[in-house]
DNA sequence: TTGAATTTTCAAAATTTTCTGAAAATATTT
DNA sequence: AAATATTTTCAGAAAATTTTGAAAATTCAA
C-alpha cells in the first residue's frame, strides 16, 4: 500500500464513522487530516486537499479549536493562518471524552437529578417511576465517574502501564 | 412536578440527547417509553402516546430488540404484539456498550490493524504516519478493552459496589 | 379456504443537517 | 488612508436522514 492510499484510507475511515458519532464528516475528515500531516495547513490547502468549500473549512477548523484538538499556528512572514492539531493521542482522547461527556451525558443527569428532586407522586406508578429514574441516575454517574477518572489523569503513563500489561 | 410531567420530561430528553449520539430520536423516545412503563406496550399505544406513523413505529421497534434491550411479548389471547422493555439498568448500560463500541471502534481498529500490516513505506514521511498510527492503535484497543472489561462482567455486584464506595 | 387483523415494506414527502459561495468584516501592507 | 489579503458570516442550495402512509405480506381464527 502506498503511503498516499494508506492516508486516504484512514482519512475516509475517520469521516465515515464521525457520522455514527453525531460529529460530521468534514469535521472529522480536517481532524484526520491535521493529524497525518507533519506540517500545519492553511485553510486554502484544506480546501484543496478534501475538496470543500472555505465556508466549511472555517467553521469545521472553529469547532475543532473549541474541542481544543488542533491549534492555530501564526508562521512568522506568512498573511495566513495554519493550524495544526495535538498530537498526543492520548491527551486527544481525553480531550474527545471530556466534551462527549459534556454533550452527551450532564444534560441526562441534570434532567434526572431536577426530577428526583420536583417529583411528589406517592402511587404505586410514582414509585415505579422513581425507582427507574434512580436506577438510570446511578448507571450515569458511574460512567461519568469513569469518564472523569479518565479524563483527569493528566499523567498518561498510568494508562499507558496498564496497557502494556495487556498488550 | 405531575407523574406525567416528569415522564414526558423525561423521554423529551432522552431523545434529544440521541441525535447528538448518532441515534434516531424516534428510537430513543420509544426506548424510553417502554422503559418507563410498568405494562408492555403494542404498536398502536406507542402510536398514539408518541404521535409517529406505524411504519416509524415498526422499524424502531425492530431495531431496539437487534440491540438487545427490549423484548416482543405475547400476551395470551391477544392478536397483537406487545414490547416492553429491559428493565435491569446495568444490563442496558452493558448492551448499549457493546453495541456502540461494534459500531463505533471496530470498524477504525480494523482499518488502522489493515494500514498497519500492508503499509510499505520508510521515508520519513511514512515513519510519521506509522507512528501516528501506532499511537491511535494504543488508545482504541485501550479503550476497546475497557470496554470489553465492563461488557463482559456479567456480575454486577462488582460494579454496584464500586458504585457505592463512590457515592 | 376465506377474510379480517396485524405487521412489514418502501417510494415519496418532510425534515434536518451540512455545505457553498459570495458579501461583509477584519487585518495587514504599502 | 487606500489597496490588498485573509477570515468570517450566513442565506439559500444541496445532501442526508427520518418519517409517513398506503399497499403488500403475513398471521390467525372461523
Amino acid at each position: 500500500m502506498e503511503l498516499r492510499e494508506a492516508k486516504d484510507r484512514f482519512i475516509h475511515t475517520w469521516g465515515t464513522l464521525a457520522t455514527q458519532w453525531g460529529i460530521n464528516r468534514t469535521m472529522s475528515q480536517i481532524h484526520a487530516l491535521l493529524l497525518l500531516s507533519p506540517k500545519s495547513l492553511n485553510a486554502d490547502e484544506i480546501m484543496d486537499e478534501l475538496q470543500i468549500s472555505r465556508g466549511n473549512v472555517n467553521m469545521n477548523l472553529r469547532d475543532l479549536m473549541s474541542w481544543g484538538i488542533i491549534y492555530k499556528q501564526l508562521l512568522p512572514g506568512e498573511r495566513k493562518e495554519y493550524f495544526i492539531a495535538e498530537k498526543d493521542i492520548w491527551k486527544v482522547a481525553r480531550l474527545i471524552a471530556r466534551e462527549r461527556k459534556k454533550r452527551e451525558l450532564t444534560p441526562i443527569v441534570d434532567t434526572i437529578d431536577d426530577i428526583k428532586k420536583n417529583l411528589k407522586d406517592n402511587t404505586e406508578e410514582g414509585k415505579e417511576f422513581q425507582k427507574i429514574i434512580n436506577d438510570i441516575s446511578s448507571v450515569s454517574s458511574f460512567t461519568e465517574m469513569t469518564l472523569d477518572h479518565i479524563v483527569k489523569s493528566e499523567e498518561s503513563w498510568l494508562i499507558n502501564t496498564f496497557l502494556k500489561v495487556f498488550k
